[in-house]
DNA sequence: CGCCAGGACAGCC
DNA sequence: GGCTGTCCTGGC
């Protein structure tokens, strides 16, 4: 299947790609390649529009739009922030196209546990590593690409397979989240409030208040969940003046910026990592 | 070579 | 509840 989506000035696949939410995806021939669950989603940008194919299970117009955050209506997001905190004029200028998408929890749990202390080029090897490793995928064009492991797979790993994968302390939480994960546990969060979410996020081995804010942001569309690293621990000191644990700064994001704290996050880290400010 | 990166945890107070 | 030391690995 394929078409295009709409052009709109207020989507950027660059940005979009690259603020840290999403680390598997390839670019390859002026197009990028996302995997998600059995299909591979390729987006192109030609003429300020999007055109996407999928390859694999077929997805709607509508999934797709979900997985790339073009169901959420940035203008008055935009406008809401604004209104919220006046430097959030320049920082929108800056990072505007920028979308919060929408990922397979299972995935996106495994792929923050491998982030802890680690680099953006760090985890996405050890995701493809791991990807490869367990090897289903398709081919494109002659380009082979992985789709990320299901559970029934990693459930099958030996302890000495897993630890070739060198995770380091990492790979006590991984070992214990897929030999304890079962099917239904996304399932039955998504039914939940963002507080009963959180609480049992944070009851993961492994998994600590940001890496539950990335959680709830990326994958089960709590959009005033406010992921605080140590770009927005900075951000939040320069520009607000906060400073605190990790906790109390997500709980200061949150109450300013209410239910669209996430995009105020990911505007924030944009803006501070790739302005040059 | 040394340093530390998009943190979590136990142990301590 | 907050603070401190510790932790694997790869990149610079």
């Amino acid at each position: 299947m394929q078409g295009n989506i709409e052009s709109q000035k207020t989507f950027s696949l660059e940005k979009t790609l690259h603020c840290g939410q999403v680390f598997r995806f390839y670019f390859k021939r002026e197009k990028f390649f996302l995997p998600f669950l059995n299909s591979i989603l390729i987006l192109e940008e030609k003429d300020k529009k999007i055109f996407y194919s999928v390859s694999g299970d077929t997805l709607s117009e509508s999934e797709i739009k979900k997985i790339l955050g073009l169901n959420h209506n940035v203008d008055m997001i935009n406008s809401y922030l604004v209104e919220r905190s006046p430097v959030y004029k320049k920082i929108i200028e800056f990072s505007n196209g920028l979308r919060i998408m929408s990922l397979p929890p299972y995935e996106v749990a495994i792929s923050f546990i491998f982030s802890i202390q680690s680099s953006i080029p760090v985890i996405k090897k050890r995701l493809n590593t791991l990807s490869e490793y367990i090897g289903s995928g398709t081919e494109i064009e002659g380009d082979k690409f992985y789709f990320f492991p299901k559970s029934r797979d990693l459930k099958n790993l030996s302890r000495k397979e897993i630890s070739s994968f060198k995770l380091g302390f990492r790979e006590k939480f991984f070992v214990e989240f897929i030999e304890n994960y079962d099917e239904t546990f996304f399932e039955n969060l998504k039914q939940l409030d963002y507080e009963e979410k959180r609480k049992k996020l944070l009851r993961i081995k492994g998994v600590g208040e940001k890496v539950a804010q990335c959680i709830l942001l990326f994958s089960l569309d709590e959009l005033s969940a406010f992921p605080v690293d140590v770009w927005i621990k900075r951000g939040m000191k320069s520009l607000f003046n906060k400073i605190g644990t990790e906790r109390k700064l997500a709980e200061e994001g949150r109450k300013i910026f209410g239910e669209y704290a996430g995009y105020a996050q990911e505007y924030m880290y944009y803006f501070l990592r790739f302005s040059g400010i």
